[in-house]
DNA sequence: AAAAAAAAGTGTTATAAAGTGCGTTAAAAG
DNA sequence: CTTTTAACGCACTTTATAACACTTTTTTTT
């Protein structure tokens, strides 16, 4: 499940995955999506259940007094919004209030939907392209040590 | 599959392969083509479905904390478009607008489509005589310092 | 505390746009 | 000249989205 989708959300704050990844939904025999915050950007992580509960529990295990682990946690585990799901349905989704205020998709009513394989981001449209088109690569500043519990984790 | 090739667009954004890469696909059994943004230069980068199985695998594992692992996801995954493709059909692919305005092809009828070897690459034909004649892209992205994680793949 | 009103959530339908498939024509190759 | 390939045009199908209607929950008012 790749690629960039610009898609509406309705006054409910609903919006529903292109049909293009039906099958893959009913292949994976999912039935349900769980909506969090990035813990790095303003933008939201669409994880299918299963992956979630993988990533889910091996997060929740790991040692909390380690603070930069405390803060994946809280950000992570913390703002998990668990959504019913049907593939074979409208697919559709909706997105909390707290959650669109963290991707900064208040007013909007269109999103960046981007497939990253085993999970999808949504982006402000604005800050995506800005993401895209901003600078060159290696002027990033790695700000985060990670500790070696969670280095081969990706989220 | 090898070699340069001029082809047209149709109004609906789709080219078709040229007949004579069509052993070579049913011979390598491919019933899925993937499109997606070269991370360096305005152009796209069109995979065999099982090349891209396990580029994305590779990539979509790593440890997305890190910037330019992160943009390298983005860029890749996040703009792949993953196309049926029939090699004893038309072996027609669909570019998305989205692609079209990244390569510089939006108006463009005609395109260049490159064979690579084991991928293929799209450009648009003014963009690709400059970088033949030694000229260097507005666009170009030379400086990318790569961690050791993902020295070892190609693209 | 009950009733009314407002808000939030769920579901359906209609329509325009995007995508797909296929036949025909034009061009190139053998 | 015959065969193959590329390009074009059209019709059909699917998809996305806005508009609407209904249900449930929450808040406000009496």
């Amino acid at each position: 499940m790749f690629g960039f989708n610009n898609i509406s959300i309705d006054k409910k704050s609903r919006f529903s995955f292109p049909a293009k990844y039906r099958d893959a939904f009913i292949n994976s025999n999912e039935n349900q999506i769980v909506i969090t915050k990035d813990p790095q950007y303003p933008s939201l992580k669409v994880y299918l259940g299963s992956e979630w509960d993988q990533i889910s529990t091996k997060l929740s295990s790991l040692q909390g007094l380690d603070p930069i682990v405390r803060n994946l946690q809280w950000t992570i585990l913390g703002n998990a919004s668990v959504c019913d799901f049907e593939p074979r349905g409208r697919m559709q989704v909706l997105i909390s209030a707290d959650l669109k205020k963290y991707a900064q998709i208040e007013e909007a009513n269109r999103i960046c939907l981007i497939g990253m394989g085993n999970k999808f981001e949504i982006w402000n449209q604005e800050n995506w392209e800005q993401r895209q088109t901003g600078g060159s690569l290696a002027t990033e500043i790695l700000d985060i040590v990670l500790p070696e519990s969670i280095k081969d984790m990706s989220f």
